[in-house]
DNA sequence: CGCCGGTTTGATACTAATCAAGTTAAGTGG
DNA sequence: CCACTTAACTTGATTAGTATCAAACCGGCG
C-alpha cells in the first residue's frame, strides 16, 4: 500500500548523491572526486510525495534531478485531454531533457521519490568539461530510446491481456534497483488510471485483465497496489 | 510511383558525404576539414533498392551509414511475427546504434536510398577524438527519443482515422529534407502493409481510412503511392 | 458512521480485425 | 500487341475485442 508522507523539503545537508556514487551508477559515476566535491555545492536532496508535478511540457527547464528512490512518470497529452504515459524513470536515472530550452514531456512523481536536484547551469557547465559525463548521459538517452521503441511494439501490436502482463513484468524487473534481480512481490507505482494511460487502454480494461491474471493464478493481488508474482516465467509467457 | 532500379554497388569513388558537408548537417558537420579528409578514406557511397535489409535485430553492427537520400524504416517483431515499425530515418540521419555491440532493431530501406557507409571502428575512433561529434550524435539520439515518444501518443491514444492522418502529416513534413517546408505532393515511402505496421493497424483499415480522407477531399490519391494534400492545415486538424 | 476516491464488475455499443471478393497496375511470354 | 499472371490495393460482410455507460464494492478518513 502506498503511504503518503508529509512533504519534506530541503530535508538535509547538500550532500551529493551518495547512492549513485556508492553504486557507481547514475551520472555521478563519470566524475572525478574533485568534480564531485565541486558539484556537491550546487546539489540538494529533496523528497516529493506521489503525484507532484516536477516538470511541465513546454515549460523552461530549471534543473535536472537524479532519481535516488521511487518512480517518475513522463506523460504527454493531446489537446482534448487524452493522455499517454511515454516513459517511467527509476533510480538512478537522470531526469530532465539535456540541451533543450524546454521539456517535451511533463514529469510527475508516481510514487514518493527522493531526488538529487542539480541546477541546469551547473550540470551543463560540468558537461562541457567532462566528456565521460556527456557520454554517460548519451548512454542513458540511448537506453531510453530502446525502451521507448520496445514500448511502441507493446502499444501497437499487443492485446490488452499482453499489455497488462508486459506492464507487470516491466515493474517486476525495474522496481528494485538494488539487486539486478526481478522482484516477485512489489507495490505498483502507478494507479489503474496511470497504468491505463501507459498501456493505451481504459481503467476498466486494465482492471478486468488484472482480475483475469489473478483468476489464472499468474499474479496475486494483495491490496490493489501490492502484487505478488509466484512465477515470473509464467508472467513472461503472457507478454506476447 | 516507385521505380525499382538495378542494384548499383560501390558505384563511385569514396567521397565523403558531400551533401551533409554542404548543408552543414548530419554528423559530418561537427568535424574539422582535416578530420573530414581522413574520414573520407574509409567511407563509401552506396545505393540500395527499396526493400533491402540493412541491419538485422540482434546482429553485430558492422558499419554506420549516413542517410543521404530516401527513407529507412526501423522495425521490431514479436516471436509470433507481429511487426511494428518503430522509426523512420530521413536524410541526413545517421543510421546505426552507437556504442552497442548489436542492434536492437532491424533496418530496411523503405524507398531507394543513397547511403554513406562508415565502418564501425572508423566512426568510433573519431568519436573518441571529437567531443563535438559525440555531442551531435547525442542530439540525434535525443531527437529520435522525442519522436518515439510523440509516436507513442499516436499508437496509444489516437483513432485509426487520426493515425492515418498523422502518418500522412509526418511524411509531408519530413520527406523533402531540402526546404524546411512541408511538401503538398509526394510519394509515400511505405507500402500499405508498412504503414499498417507503423500505425498498429491492419492494411484494410489503413486503406479504408485513406479512402475516407480522399472522399472528404483532404487528400488526393494520384497513384496508390503518390498523394497530394491541397491544404495541410486541414490534414493537421485530422491528427487529433 | 457515512462519505469519497479508487477500483471492480456488468451490460451494451462501437471500432477495428478478420475473412472474403473484387479491382488495378505492372510485368511476362506467346 | 494482347491474354495471362501476380502483387498491391480496395471494398464488403461479419466478428471479436475493447470502450463506454452504469452500478456496486472496498478501504481509508473525517
Amino acid at each position: 500500500m502506498q503511504t503518503v508522507r508529509k512533504d519534506i523539503h530541503n530535508s538535509d545537508l547538500p550532500i551529493l548523491c551518495q547512492n549513485c556514487e556508492a553504486r557507481h551508477q547514475g551520472v555521478c559515476g563519470a566524475l572525478t572526486s574533485e568534480q564531485l566535491l565541486r558539484l556537491s555545492k550546487h546539489t540538494r536532496r529533496v523528497r516529493r510525495d506521489a503525484g507532484q508535478e516536477l516538470m511541465a511540457d513546454a515549460m523552461p527547464i530549471a534543473a535536472y534531478a537524479n532519481v535516488l528512490r521511487g518512480v517518475i512518470k513522463l506523460t504527454k497529452v493531446l489537446e482534448d485531454g487524452r493522455q499517454q504515459v511515454v516513459g517511467l524513470q527509476f533510480a538512478p536515472d537522470l531526469l530532465g531533457r539535456p540541451f533543450a530550452g524546454e521539456s517535451r514531456v511533463s514529469a510527475e512523481s508516481a510514487s514518493d521519490v527522493d531526488l538529487c536536484m542539480i541546477p541546469k547551469s551547473a550540470l551543463e557547465n560540468l558537461i562541457k568539461q567532462s566528456a565521460p559525463l556527456e557520454h554517460r548521459i548519451m548512454l542513458q538517452a540511448l537506453r531510453e530510446l530502446d525502451e521507448a521503441r520496445d514500448w511502441m511494439v507493446t502499444l501497437g501490436r499487443k492485446t490488452a491481456a499482453e499489455k497488462v502482463a508486459s506492464f507487470l513484468y516491466l515493474i517486476a524487473t525495474h522496481i528494485n534497483p538494488e539487486e539486478g534481480e526481478a522482484s516477485t512481490t512489489f507495490d505498483l507505482p502507478l494507479s489503474r488510471a496511470d497504468i491505463a494511460d501507459f498501456l493505451g487502454l481504459t481503467i476498466e480494461t486494465v482492471s478486468r485483465q488484472m482480475s483475469k491474471l489473478k483468476a489464472e493464478k499468474i499474479i496475486e493481488i494483495v491490496n490493489y497496489r501490492h502484487v505478488t508474482v509466484p512465477d515470473l516465467a509464467q508472467l513472461r509467457l503472457r507478454c506476447g
